[in-house]
Order: C-alpha cells, then structure tokens, then sequence
DNA sequence: TCCTTTTTGTAATGATCGTTATAAAACTAA
DNA sequence: TTAGTTTTATAACGATCATTACAAAAAGGA
C-alpha cells in the first residue's frame, strides 16, 4: 500500500529513489540495530538516498523512525477490529501470538521485534521516542483486554478470569518471544512458546 | 560481597573511589540506560571517576559493561543451586519469576531487566556483548529445561508437559515482564502476569 | 533559450563518542 | 629528603554522530 499523504511535484529534478522503498529499509534497519544504534550513515547507505535527500523526504532521524515505526505496526484500528471480528478473545490472542511468532523469525527480515527492540533501551534524550513505542504496546494490551473481558460477560470465559492477567501475560508473552527470536531460537520453539502460553486460558 | 581479584597495591597514591560502590553505580547506569547508549561522561560523572581512573580500575567500555552484567546476573552456580534445591519445577520457576517481578519494579533501582534492555539491540561492533547476554539467557533456560525434565521423570509432572515449551515460556514471559515494567506497569501487575503464566502449568 | 523549482552530491558544521598522553599529586620505602 | 609507584585531573586524540550549507544537475514552463 502506497503512502499518497506527499503529493509529488510536478517541475523539478525528479526523484531518484521510491519513498516507500526507501522507508521499508529505513524500517528493516531499525528493526534489526535500534533507533539509537542505527547511524544515519547506515541508513543512507542502505535506503541509497544521500543524508540531504533523507531529511528533505522523511526530516530528522526522530521523525523517519517513528515513520518506520508506523509501518511495522500498521493500524491500531485494524487491530481493534481483528480482535472484534474473532469469534473468542481466545482466538484473538492466539493467533496474534502465532502471527508474531512467524513475523519475529522471518527468514528475510530480522529477528524479533521491532517494537520490543528498537526502543528498549536508549540515551535519556530518546525517552520521548521510547514512550511513543510504550503507548503503542498500552494500546494493543488495553484493547485485548476490552476484549477478552466482552467474553467475560458472555460467560465464553470463567468468572474466575483475570482480564489483566490474560492480556498482560500475552502481551508479555510476545514482547519476550521477541528476545528468544533474536536469540536465534527457531520459529517452531517460538510457535511452542506461544501455544504454551495460551494453555494459561484454560486454568486461569 | 566484595571483590578481592583485585589486590590493592601497598604504595603510591590512594584510590578515592571504591570499587564494589563504582561498578554497582555503572550497573544502575547501563542498566537504565543500555550498552551503546549509556556514554563514558555520564558513567564518569555518576562513578566520580575520570575516564582514566575506570579506565586503569576495569578496562575499557566493554570490560565494564560486562563486569556490571556479571553483578547483576550473579553466578550462574547460585541459580543451578536454587532450581535444584527446590521442591518442583514449578516452584523453581515459580520463585524466578516471582523474584524477577519484584526486582524489575524496585523502587531505588531501574524498571525492568538490565540482561533484557541493555543489549536489546546495538550497532554491528557491539553484537559480542549482545552473544554474552544470549548464552547468559540460553543457560538459564537450559538449567529450568533440565530441572522440569527431572519432575518429569519422576511423574512429578503429566507426561505430556513439553518441558522445553515451558522452560521457553518462562524465560519469554520473564524477558517480556522486563518489557512491561519499563513501560510502567505496577509491580502488583507484573506479579499478575508471573501467577497468570504459571498457570500453564497445570494444563500442558 | 532562460527562469524557476526541486533534487542531487559533496563537503562541511559543531557536538559527542571512546580512548589515551601527560604531568602533577599523593602515597610508601629507603 | 629522595626515589619509586600509583592515581589523579586536564586536555587532547581521531573517529563518528546528526544535521545542514552550498552549488551543480535535471526537470517543466515561458
């Protein structure tokens, strides 16, 4: 899907390079070094764009990264509406559990997350960039949560449930897969750690 | 308890630092802030050393950092001891986690796990430290493997429990709690999750 | 052709990075 | 006091950081 939000001019030296492409390596090396530890020296490399060319398309590294940002996680509204459309808060969760555990040991992608790496740690000037990650993980929780306390008044779960408690723990659950995954473990571990997790809905 | 592989040296001008006090002071530092972005003037000025004094007392950057991780971790003997003086499995990872919790949410020390932020991601140059956190982990998770397998044997567990499944699963719920409290999630919560992923284990 | 507009490539900016050379300071031993 | 040893503080090192000034290049419109 394209990005039309930046109308291209019609007089001018033309484009030598495709934005979308150019952010999609912008995002694939932050995924795979961080915010902080990806240099803008790296990244010109990569997105063959000169470092001019990248703050007149995308501006400051700050801004490109949670660009970059954006397009691992898409749309928190489809989120929102694949959680609402799955037949049980169960569902929900297991399956963003296998689809993160196939996402995080991709053989042409690296490993883990995005979301859990990039940010994980930073220089006291990069906290605001950390916080924009840490909304972004509240958000995804708090509408799992929503979620799975709907099953809770259908009675699909026991009354004995603790919503937090499923959400945090799934939420976790994926954050900490995404360690192992950079670790090296094998997509078919991860998937057994996923399916491990779920098997807390059936006692909690 | 101290550190005695450093003998003091008999003549010439006294140290006005303490070893034990600075290392645990750059501990704190990385453990905030990460490997790569936690910079030499900030670990200076919060050790009350000059660069050559943590320089001539712990070697360069990556000796320190490592030298931090070693004091946090503790040794790896201690955490063999404590999983196989416990009465179950369980209760091995049940503690570990518990610990865990606890100690991600103190109140004069850091959010979250130093092993799990600090290494998270880094620049090319820095992914030796980053294996030295990954075999640190793998070990952990290998030791819980093999104290789960020994329940096993012993019918102290269903036979069909995947000891490698929950071994992950508490390693990655233990690593995503990290992940959580660094956003800011309450201590009470976090234990949630840590109660909530142990009960996977009684319906694997 | 010339003007305007936008992007390009090059090279530079000041700041900060990790690290170290140097010499004064502070101690013990003689 | 003097010599020897170790740590101190200061200041510098080259490298790299994110960012930008500048001018040539490449297009459309006149």
């Amino acid at each position: 899907m394209k990005q039309h939000d930046v109308e291209l001019p019609k007089i001018g030296r033309p484009r030598n390079f495709d934005v979308d492409d150019a952010l999609k390596k912008a995002m694939l090396l932050f995924w795979e070094h961080g915010f902080e530890t990806t240099s803008m020296t790296l990244l010109s490399k990569h997105m063959g764009m000169n470092a001019p060319s990248i703050y007149a398309a995308f501006g400051d590294k700050k801004s490109l990264f949670l660009k970059a940002l954006d397009l691992y996680v898409g749309r928190l509204d489809d989120i929102e509406a694949f959680f609402n459309s799955s037949s049980t808060a169960f569902d929900a969760a297991d399956q963003m559990l296998k689809q993160a555990a196939i996402r995080f040991t991709g053989r042409s992608t690296p490993n883990g997350c995005l979301l859990a790496s990039a940010t994980a740690s930073g220089s006291p000037e990069a906290c605001d960039v950390q916080m924009v990650a840490t909304k972004i993980r509240m958000k995804i929780e708090s509408l799992l949560k929503n979620r799975i306390e709907t099953d809770l008044k259908i009675k699909l779960l026991p009354k004995s449930t603790s919503a937090e408690g499923l959400a945090g723990l799934t939420m976790a659950t994926m954050q900490g897969m995404s360690v192992l995954a950079r670790d090296g473990a094998s997509r078919k571990k991860i998937l057994l750690i996923a399916q491990t997790a779920m098997s807390a809905w059936r006692s909690s």
